[in-house]
DNA sequence: GCTTAAATGGACATTGTGTCCGCTTGAGTC
DNA sequence: GACTCAAGCGGACACAATGTCCATTTAAGC
């Protein structure tokens, strides 16, 4: 949604479009994504036809919200994709994705369902993180430290996974846990698990 | 609600709430545990009012309608609580709860809610299957197979996530291998994750 | 200033939740 | 078998949220 491929917006438009971005990031981040659309409306003082008319889908509102978010984990990603151990750059990639996808109550539930059925502006965000996960994870197989038959698929799944379930927790102590564990499991070692 | 403290319910009305569970188990089955209790109620042929008088909150009626699969969880749990290897009964009894846990959709946030927010006959029965998982989870690192630092709260949240992340996708293999990931994840083995 | 397509906003139809209360009925009593 | 009355019933209602529709307003180009 970086520029809209048609014509651009009126003035007014674009304002009102800003004004609801930015109101719909301040009640994500305060009642979680599935936060009433009505009420950002109402804070705005626009319609709610003007909200639906530049968001057909909560899904299209949630991802224009998160975009300085995902940019910044765009942004970092280079690092962990360069330098380094790769393994620790997939830990690090991996706390920072999960970190994130736990920022929003409610967003692990919009990225699994992204995941899935691949369609949507939010789904395109989401598999350009799915992307970069790859990336990095390459790398770390490619190093011989994580086992041959993990995919980025799994990886991003369950530290999804882990984000979703500690969204309501506070702290990072059982997060950095949690990742721990996903990192044992699947690094490359000598021990078979059953 | 095996037995319900104060006086047995009418005739009537225990047919009733026998009809009403039936049905959920039904609906939620093919819908998942959100699907409308209004439905419900008109399959049964019943008032919304009765409905809500025999099962005040939607947990309640959830708790109800998974009665039985936990019995036989139960059930099975002991033969994991003693005999075999202790990990493989603990892996064993990890699929299993995992394996419960998707067969609803929508099940795994439900057992989160209640595993957070302790109250309700429904996280009642989600703290006996954390204890059991205890139980299990103990034996195996008295054996040493599992670092001491695992506790059943967290095995329990990453079996219930797994459960989470794919709930929508069919056949048990990437819920084997997320399974196994975890089992990895929590074995006691020499390699340090970071 | 005039024209017109773009943009607006709020009323509405729809779906689901949970409560309330006047009516009905099963079960114990005589 | 009729009588009583608390237990039970059901559906109307109040409320919350979603997403659509369209008569009205307004920015932008001529």
């Amino acid at each position: 949604m970086i520029t809209p491929s048609s014509r651009p917006l009126r003035a007014d438009a674009r304002r009102n479009r800003d004004l609801i971005v930015e109101a719909a990031r301040a009640a994500f981040a305060s009642k979680g994504v599935d936060a009433p659309l009505e009420e950002i409306a109402k804070t705005v003082g626009v319609g709610q036809g003007t909200l639906y008319r530049h968001f057909p889908t909560r899904e299209d509102l949630i991802a224009a919200a998160i975009q300085d978010d995902v940019d910044q984990l765009v942004r970092n990603s280079e690092k962990y994709a360069q330098g380094r151990d790769p393994f620790d750059a997939l830990a690090a990639w991996l706390r920072e994705i999960a970190m994130f996808s736990r920022t929003y109550s409610g967003l692990p539930n919009r990225v699994l369902d992204a995941s899935a059925g691949k369609s949507g502006s939010f789904a395109v965000v989401c598999g350009s993180l799915e992307s970069l996960t790859d990336r990095i994870l390459v790398r770390a197989k490619e190093a011989d430290q994580i086992r041959a038959n993990v995919t980025a698929e799994d990886v991003f799944l369950l530290a999804n996974a882990i984000a979703w379930s500690l969204t309501k927790t506070p702290g990072t102590e059982l997060l950095d846990k949690h990742i721990d564990i996903l990192l044992r499991g699947i690094a490359s070692g000598t021990g078979a698990a059953s």
